[in-house]
DNA sequence: TATGAATGAGTCTTCATTCAT
DNA sequence: AATGAATGAAGACTCATTCAT
């Protein structure tokens, strides 16, 4: 009931229903503060109404409950990650575009790093309920587009198939995301090494060996 | 107290400590088995001590508490993540043993998802309490080795000095751990990718330019 | 947070925090009726809770823990015992103050014998946590305002100085509560004599030699 | 069962009679230490056994269970009183001892401040069990002893009527006990006072009054 | 729409006691 | 006689969620 989005027709709906959505958006931002400050574990209801100025209860007229609080930050992180990486690969001159693409995709995740954590914890296999289906295909049609969006650039700089594109770019994005990860847990430092020089050799090697093998 | 895996010397003391060790070891086996099934969430000590066979108070007598017994699991899946690798290097042909070191690894987490869970859990910085800073060192010391066996052919295979030899086995390793959480939490499948795969071409690659630099 | 007594300013607020005030005093009371008829050790979150009318979560909406209860009451016993040995002392003609103040300490203390367990129990040595410091100095201060009534009066009637009349009202608070003690521990019963008697006595002892020294 | 010291006839019977309460008493040395060194609440089954070098069942062989330890311990302490006081009156001369008498009795529980603990804890009005009533009995026989033997030093030299003694004995014994207890609640130290010296007094006080009123 | 008091199941952990060996 | 593994009820406390107002 309160969790659909639901687009009502009326006039008197509309503004009702975005009145809602601001609402839910405000909540929506504490949620992220909290999470920011506190990590997972720390995020309640109790610490996310209180941010968010409401009590407890309040909550519930806008989200249906704690988890999907949590989707509903992926999913918006998702999609600012979506126009993040598209801003940067539009703004960037075509040879610059997949490290480009790529490096807004790191900066992303290594800004909001609690965000990453959320989309591991959210997608996680064995989840208590997991995610409604519908929810699941809205998510990973985001993540698609992101990466599709690198993708792009990296067959049209690279003149390869969509497919080895695709490969590539995923193959890339998991090495983001494990170095990230590493990093986050404390054992890159353990071992000496961080993320960000990790990652940007990575693509350097990407895109040498597309431009040797394009001569 | 009840943690230390203490030898005794009679005889009697002998086999009860051995028995000890193996009640243990069936505690621990019972948590990894909740573990794979519940998450690390559904991982509760009433769940581990039903899964053991035990009331809950019974867990107590051979584990100091939950952390524990977790940092028990971590401890032992490092320890035969090394030997794992170390066997595969050691049973290879000199010129095949970056290539077996790095499939082991992979393998070794492809057959234990959780326990890469588990180590990502308790490593995370953001935990309550944090491991005590002895176990995180020698957890630490597990990982380091690991890593050090694959560092060690990679650097003998590809004439690399160490410090370039262990650059790429960390670069490889996040790889592996972002293509193998990509998988658990089901994004490669969604990507119309999987981790082996991914894994496979990443190794190629990698040997790959080493043979290449080396004539 | 949960613990202060908070004055807020709307009507609102204010009828809020009065409802607040009185349903901690329920509990107060509540816990007040399980110490009298459990004893220390029988006075469990779970039972104040039941008697109080509460589920075992609803008492933490008042107050922070056990201790918190527990110091609570005895922070109100000592207030109204100040209060009580004040006015005994204040309602009684100049010459009967010492005898008045002395037989309301012991009459409060008679009629609420548990509140007296409670403070041997708080303020006991061999705490496991102790209260906090803050706690105690406000505890002690009550205690001392409620003794310095006693010897005010003894020192008045008996043209004592101040140091010797707080020796001898240490001394009879200390008789008191000897006797007070061993009646409830059901000693004096069987040594077939009672603390009033005992204690009445040992006022008009005092008295009889303040009287005598000065003439 | 278990608990009586039951006297056998068979003169096997007694052999094994007499290693069986050299038993008793050694576990019983072993709670009084556990009790000096972890007071009441860290009094455990474990601890005592394990201090009296048992395993946890061990015990049970000896006692019924902890209270029943409890109990003992009391009952010995008060004999142990019983003769230390006796011993004081009977060394010292017909003059001094009341005196010593008393003296003795506070210097007992000074010394073992822990054991006055466990009677108040023992006899409080609401145990959950209560002690039965022939070891209620007992006990109390031990004090009416000790007490007695205060009394009869108090009744000759000051020439009292067997109810006069006992009154000022219980009286006496009273004071004494509070003046320890606030002494080990620590309130004492609060007010500036420490109960050796205002017991001193009050023994003072005492024998003056009675050598007064002989001329 | 919003409150916030209340619930109650669930968390980890402790410990007196039992019982097969 | 003694062990010590095991029990299981009990403890304090947390927190997502509900519902009367």
């Amino acid at each position: 009931m309160t969790s659909a989005p639901a687009g009502t027709a009326s006039p008197r709906g509309k503004r009702r229903s975005a009145v809602r959505d601001f609402k839910r958006q405000a909540i929506l931002e504490a949620a992220r503060e909290v999470f920011a400050e506190a990590g997972l574990e720390g995020a309640t209801i109790r610490a996310i109404a209180k941010q968010a100025g409401y009590a407890p209860g309040g909550i519930y007229l806008y989200y249906d409950g704690k988890e999907q609080i949590y989707a509903e930050i992926l999913g918006d992180s998702l999609a600012r990650l979506g126009t993040t990486v598209k801003d940067a690969a539009a703004n960037a001159r075509p040879a610059n575009r997949p490290r480009r693409a790529a490096q807004a995709f790191f900066d992303f995740y290594a800004a909001h790093p609690d965000e990453l954590d959320l989309g591991l914890y959210l997608f996680q296999g064995a989840r208590k309920q997991g995610l409604s289906p519908a929810l699941d295909r809205r998510l990973n049609g985001r993540l698609i587009a992101v990466l599709q969006t690198m993708a792009d650039a990296l067959r049209i700089h690279g003149r390869l198939t969509p497919e080895a594109a695709n490969f590539e770019t995923v193959s890339l994005a998991s090495h983001m995301v494990g170095c990230l990860i590493m990093e986050r847990t404390g054992r890159l430092k353990v071992l000496g090494h961080d993320a960000r020089a990790l990652v940007q050799a990575r693509i350097d090697e990407v895109l040498g060996r597309l431009a040797q093998a394009n001569g």
